[in-house]
DNA sequence: TATTGTTATACTCTATAACTATA
DNA sequence: TATAGTTATAGAGTATAACAATA
């Protein structure tokens, strides 16, 4: 028989931990009255691959209606611009200010400060494990693996 | 400057992975009708090192009266039993019945056989760290670590 | 007619607060 | 008066569906 624990599978460990580490996340971007789903839209629009709110919804994996509000509230911080494409009256192609580009700076900023602690209880070995494991796990996901 | 970018960070690995996952998860465990938090409970009960449902609550670190309604939903199933502590009638002890048990053995294997998918994209070495890793930050976060 | 974005509405998940019973 | 559990209510986050403008 199988007598694996459910807590010790990929499942439960990368499930749980991703939870946790969002809201630790989440409860640093506050400050700046963010949610990860913002900076995740200032991520998308600083890689430059689409700039339409529809293509951004396909990629972030969300309802176009969600581009909208996050759009709307990154609008009214400054953080992005929205304007008409010209050559298709139909589409709002978003783009980062230079506001937004320092938040979003900032915001990794954080990223990279909890990266540390989290990483602060593994091995310089482990922690480079980790990275190239997460990385192709990211590549075969439909995540971004840049 | 720092040019690091956001979608490499731990922190958005973690998170974007995470949430993927437990969707993935989320959509074998509906034949069952169970939702993840469902068999988290199972999980623990199996453990035994909690009983109540209060101390449940403080595990998973969810509010008591959601554990009030994963308990409701389970013993509904078959899956738990809910018995007053003879010695504190206000307490409710929940155990797992035999169909519980085997209800989280499917579940379990749901999670290994998605862990199987996941681990096919990396070598060996790489899931094999991955899993020391996980488990490191585990242990570290308040979660389970067995 | 089809597509982009928007608005209106509803649903899922979960927490907080009020309540009951037991201690 | 304090604690375990329950019920009632509310909020966050997000999706679906109806709608408007443009193609």
């Amino acid at each position: 028989m199988n007598d694996v624990k459910l807590t010790s599978t990929l499942v439960f460990r990368l499930g749980t931990l991703g939870a946790t580490v969002s809201e630790r996340f989440s409860a640093r971007l506050a400050a700046h009255g963010l949610k990860p789903k913002h900076v995740g839209l200032l991520a998308v629009l600083e890689s430059g691959v689409v700039a339409s709110q529809l293509d951004i919804a396909k990629l972030m994996n969300v309802a176009p209606s969600l581009v909208v509000s996050l759009a709307d509230q990154l609008e009214e911080q400054g953080a992005v611009r929205r304007e008409r494409d010209p050559h298709d009256r139909r589409r709002q192609v978003l783009t980062l200010t230079a506001e937004g580009r320092e938040l979003l700076a900032v915001c990794t900023e954080a990223a990279v400060e909890l990266d540390a602690e989290l990483a602060d209880v593994l091995t310089p070995k482990e922690a480079g494990m980790l990275r190239t494991a997460l990385l192709a796990l990211a590549r075969h996901n439909g995540l971004p693996a840049d």
